[in-house]
DNA sequence: AGTTAAAAAAATATCTGATATTTTGGATTT
DNA sequence: AAATCCAAAATATCAGATATTTTTTTAACT
């Protein structure tokens, strides 16, 4: 075999390398993994992103690099500083205060109309999501908290199908990103607050079931402002 | 003069004109100037962006276009179609719906707790807009329509202003895009609302003053409820 | 004539390498 | 200790090349 057509089959192997995290484009797979690094901690707040370590990290290139970055700017979780460079968005206080409380605005007014419109495809999909939150919830009250992030992903699921039937793709998109930063918080501390939560989730559940969107809206919101005084907690200690 | 440094003066000076637009980078540049050209329907609903044209027209590499619209597309403006290309998202009545209801639900929150908030300084400040505001809607109702970039620019800033006291960059910024898909609809149908709207303004604009946030907040939601409906009524005869 | 299949053309996605500017980090000097 | 200046590093941008995909055109068949 000739020296250029290994070196091109080992491009090949290195894009394929790249796409097998997830389907889609190189660029796609970029931004979903860095995005799960910044999320989870493993890129700290404040990190610079200097664009060639980052070619050399998640191997692509310096354009598809940009690309990435830039997107991920618009959401907020990377800092664009002109003719500067890139920085892994800072935390803060105030920021995680803001996010939830845009959170409350946010997934209130989506619950409400969702359990207004959910016709029972979607009770039948909520009853699936809490199952599966209920499970992981019991893993990790048992201590068993090994599975951080398929915890995280069922609550995640599950919050989202509380408000799938609101009929808003612009709501359910704002959501999503301000879900993700909070959670970003919620893996800084790497506390759990167990049963409190767990027992706020139930609460919330029950009351879509029944219809109940003041109920349901209300036990909603005091989960998020208990989620919200228990990370400013412990992000002090951090 | 030998030919290779015309050709390098050249290449200065188109990159001196791509940045003669607005301050920042030639990326910056492109990113405003697109997305004025959808807002103010230069780029009409589902038109295709070839990265070739889109290249010629705005005078900017090729990396450079899918950055700019890349970003476009994080925000809204554009639809990325993974393999398939760029295009301006096109315009419905669900949209326009989903848009104007969370202007309600998020301008309506912040401008209670700018009222709530706000010192004398952003009193002043939304003085000066109301009164900048005034100005382009009289000039606007003697039937001199020329200036229509205008008259929505002091819109904007009016809006803007109320909400400035409401201590979340997190809710300024996202009202910030709503605002302008909102205001894309707006340019979209070319007519103007006239003397109801700018009673509503100035209906909330007295309330903000004496700080009466219920009614201030209750003007606002009729304001855009008010808008929505002859937007609506009006994007049907397109 | 209308549908399907194959071939050609166009467009996207990605990478490499080059250049011009800016920013940054030291060294030197005051 | 502060200000200044220079070299190295990093960013911003562009052009051109290649591989894949999508779209269009042409050809073939029923």
């Amino acid at each position: 075999m000739t020296n250029e057509i290994s070196t091109l089959l080992d491009a090949m192997n290195e894009r394929q390398a790249a796409r097998r995290t997830s389907p889609g484009t190189v660029a796609a797979s970029a931004y979903d993994r860095i995005k799960q690094d910044i999320i989870f901690g493993r890129l700290k707040p404040g990190l610079k992103l200097k664009l060639d370590t980052v070619r050399r990290d998640y191997q692509v290139s310096i354009s598809t690099v940009r690309e990435t970055l830039g997107r991920l700017a618009t959401e907020g979780f990377v800092l664009a500083a002109e003719q500067r460079g890139f920085f892994v968005t800072d935390v803060s206080e105030e920021d995680l205060t803001e996010v939830a409380n845009l959170r409350i605005l946010l997934e209130c007014s989506a619950l409400r109309t969702s359990i207004q419109n959910g016709d029972s495809q979607w009770e039948a999909n909520l009853v699936g999501a809490y199952h599966l939150l209920q499970q992981a919830e019991k893993q990790m009250l048992s201590n068993d908290q090994s599975q951080k992030e398929l915890w995280k992903k069922s609550d995640s699921d599950f919050h989202h199908a509380l408000i799938k039937a609101c009929q808003s793709r612009n709501l359910m998109s704002l959501h999503a990103i301000l879900f993700d930063k909070y959670l970003r918080y919620q893996m800084l501390i790497l506390t759990f607050r167990g049963q409190a939560a767990a027992d706020e989730h139930k609460a919330i559940f029950e009351a879509a079931l029944i219809r109940d969107a003041d109920a349901a809206a209300r036990h909603l919101e005091a989960h998020i402002k208990n989620g919200l005084i228990h990370t400013l907690e412990a992000l002090k200690a951090v």
